[in-house]
DNA sequence: TCAACCAAGTCATCTATATGAGTTGATGGA
DNA sequence: TCCATCAACTCATATAGATGACTTGGTTGA
């Protein structure tokens, strides 16, 4: 099925932000800008197709090589995706991708005999809490809104191979997320994340997380299965989507007594 | 200082390795290929301007456009590093590229407050312990080496803002590393990896770290002033060079009661 | 001496065009 | 009906050339 796009984002209304041409600005850039423009105004929405290289370098005016550069560095961003032969589409999440960018949790890897680490599985996904709250200081500075604003905050475990490992604590702000209720939040099909997209048009591009290790507390250590004071793993993580815009704020404590939490520092080859 | 480089890297033995030609790789692929190669073998050690754009297509039979996607690859994995107007230089490991590539802990943030997260301070290092041993089982299986076989271990306490906060266990295989002494260790001018790349010809590309949390056993405890069992972050590092070649093991331990270990997922734009 | 200027060399950007490769749907014959 | 083939559309790769910007070092003139 191929998306008809260009009725959808009008081909005419594209235009290369001259007044927001700070300085000099390579040409590619500007184009970038005006792509992500378009997608962030929901005009293209996720996993539609843009029209095709060659339309679009024609309506921004630029040549095809200056276009390919724009989508070029989109696509290295995770904002779009390029498929040989049926077009280039806006990204959508699905579980490998979030799998792949956002859940670095992985089963401990002994490398007396491991070769390369053997694929993450999904985590079974329990929800055992979902309230509306307003706004601690910590939570609206994170997602940078005003304390006492309504939020929602739920829980999720996360298990793997069987066992809790991973309790999420989740807050999001309620005016992004007009309409989640626990019913939705615990029915959807894929991932948290592919929720925020395809129900509330909230893409997460990217993450910063910061780890730290801290003993259980009662409830911690309750859900997770461990002693009370046992030294558990807690990331803060703060989801981002278009403008650097925070959208979830999360804390997760994990369960490292099987399970690693796995970064890579730069990129493979 | 422009180096001459041309006389080092003798561009008429370039040559796109038809043999290993698997498939039908893009031809930039080859290039690059060629480009790491001649790079690894030492022809044009850190810090070197390869030849420039023109002659180095010309020695390749490639056009300029072509080399330029190359170089743009290994740009993108800190193999190269371009200064318009100058050159293209193999990377050099300096304190920043270290603190932005390698380092990721950090005072911590208060998100009720910071808006973005300050920069990290270069911490300061100070040996503990020097020695030379026989490579366990798992310090084997990290570095890729044959259980016995020599290695160095030596200690390392990072301090920031006076403080003790991360205690390093590092291990390396003394055949890479012939002539490391604990004096030339301690006197050295930069970070642990300009050392390697310096002294041994060893360029450090990326790491894998996998964090856990632990507590504080006796020794552990002592060298970073906290309380034996008190929960402390444990991150395990294999470094790697070209070729995924692991050439440092090394554990360290985090105290993070006043200091976050810093991950982003997906780049920034 | 010193500063301004200029020229050559480098990478950075942009254009234009050609060819190859993957996908899809229509056509048409068995 | 079914399947092979083909044509059209897409992105992917490669080339050639022009112009701009940054760096360096030498020249020139006060």
């Amino acid at each position: 099925m191929t998306v008809d796009c260009s009725s959808t984002m009008r081909i005419e209304a594209l235009q290369l932000s001259a007044l927001t041409d700070v300085g000099t600005a390579p040409l590619y850039r500007l184009v970038k800008r005006e792509l992500l423009r378009v997608i962030e105004s929901g005009r293209c929405g996720p996993g539609q197709a843009l029209p095709n290289e060659g339309e679009l370098a024609a309506a921004l005016r630029v040549s095809i090589g200056t276009l390919r550069r724009a989508v070029d560095e989109l696509v290295h961003e995770h904002v779009l995706v390029r498929r040989q032969g049926k077009g280039t589409f806006v990204v959508l999440h699905n579980n490998d991708r979030f799998l792949f960018q956002f859940f670095h949790v992985e089963p401990r890897l002994d490398w007396r005999f491991a070769d390369v680490a053997l694929h993450a599985e999904y985590p079974g996904v329990e929800c055992v809490a979902f309230e509306r709250e307003r706004a601690s200081d910590v939570g609206a500075g994170a997602l940078r809104i005003r304390v006492n604003e309504p939020v929602l905050r739920f829980d999720n475990r996360l298990s793997l191979g069987g066992r809790a490992v991973v309790h999420d604590r989740i807050t999001v702000a309620s005016q992004l997320f007009r309409g989640l209720t626990e019913k939705r939040l615990q029915e959807r099909p894929g991932t948290i994340y592919n929720l925020y997209q395809t129900d509330f048009g909230i893409t997460v591009l990217r993450a910063q997380e910061r780890a730290r290790a801290v003993a259980a507390d009662r409830s911690t250590a309750r859900v997770l299965g461990v002693a009370v004071g046992a030294p558990v793993l807690e990331v803060h993580r703060i989801a981002l989507t278009f403008g650097e815009r925070p959208v979830e704020y999360r804390v997760s404590t994990i369960n490292t007594q099987a399970h690693d939490y796995v970064s890579v520092l730069s990129k493979p080859a």
